[in-house]
DNA sequence: GGGATCATGTAACTTGTTACATGATTGC
DNA sequence: GCAATCATGTAACAAGTTACATGATCCC
């Protein structure tokens, strides 16, 4: 339910029509929640069908016309409800770890050059981040909204470093892997990784 | 499509029916791709009807009635095929950074409470992870299959220290905030953030 | 007037979530 | 025999993805 928050969020910050936050999806909040225009689109409907947002005048006939929203205090109200109720944090879900438990048992062909290539796209993104952190919050910039957004931003660049990190570890454990592009245990299907009692990552199977 | 190739890696690590494979995503597989029950009895048909997988003989009337499939060859060379194949990483998402953006406009109250419990729930994990990892990594287990699972718990440990070590600083922050419970900017919806120019979380908005 | 681009949408599908239904087995 | 639990499922819905459709505007 982050999406419809997401973007009453954004159109507090500054009314908008769909393609002009579709846009700043992409810049800003898109980093840590990310929308096609669609979605959005569908959600704007939502919420102004549910009386949270409405249209700014110029109500013309629609399709190919510009149309911007505002948000309604029924909206603004449902945002600080849903921002100070209690959540539970979402299990964290990746698919490269998916493919390491899988060549563990079918072998690792192909993961290295692929895992090479994200730690480059890793270390874009991080470098972005230092860009943004450098332009937008240098010294003075310390109000309360500045404060909670550069926090944020802080998420982004300790994650991406966790990940430039943890990759760079894994290619070096790759090269002193003793044949990396065998299969592991490819007798009979069942004798791969023990299920009770033996090294399962993170936890046993 | 991460779902089916984490089932099929499952099953070649040991065949197993329907209950008893959520069990193992509870306490394993699940750390990095949760899934319920009812996602994999409706995967664990679908492969089987695409031939990946095959019910174990003993084929009785099935409700009530236990289940063990094993991996068909095409199973595992789909799920090799996958492995190897390079893929997009998917952008995080997190709705913790859409809160604390929307708190950024309608005021941080109630915040501060969820983030040290969610403070609380990343400490326990990463004791959980460590704690595997004294059990099933010590000294000596550095097969292939143990290198490469051990990678993916460090992921675990590393990304649970993030967390922990972010929470404890944003909740530092907050204590150090002007006016906490106050919303920002509660005069007209439009004097918000500046959304050109200015100090935007993750980017200008 | 015609192509590029801006802008708003529809439709179909896949994946994930929530609630419930039903049969089999075990222990008392 | 009956409650608890093991085990397999169905149904309905919500959220996210992919492909496409259509109107408006601008510039040549």
């Amino acid at each position: 339910m982050s999406l419809p928050h997401a973007i009453l969020t954004a159109l507090l910050e500054k009314p908008s029509s769909g393609l002009e936050l579709t846009r700043r999806f992409d810049r800003s909040i898109g980093y840590f929640w990310s929308a096609t225009h669609q979605q959005i689109y569908r959600e704007l409907g939502r919420l102004e069908s549910e009386g949270y947002i409405r249209a700014l005048p110029a109500e013309r006939p629609a399709r190919g016309q510009k149309k911007s929203y505002e948000v309604l205090p029924a909206g603004r109200e449902e945002l600080a409800r849903w921002t100070s109720a209690p959540q539970e944090p979402r299990p964290w879900r990746d698919a490269l770890f998916v493919r390491l438990r899988a060549a563990a048992v079918v072998g690792t062909t192909g993961i290295e050059a692929d895992l090479r290539r994200h730690l480059t796209l890793h270390e874009r993104q991080l470098a972005e981040y230092e860009e943004i952190e450098k332009r937008d919050f240098g010294p003075g910039r310390d109000s309360a909204q500045d404060r909670l957004q550069h926090l944020i931003l802080r998420a982004g660049i300790d994650l991406e470093t966790f990940w430039t990190q943890w990759l760079r570890n894994a290619l070096t454990e790759f090269e002193a892997l003793p044949d990396a592009a065998a299969p592991y245990g490819s007798g009979p299907p069942d004798d791969g990784v023990p299920d009770a009692g033996g090294g399962a990552a993170a936890g046993r199977s």
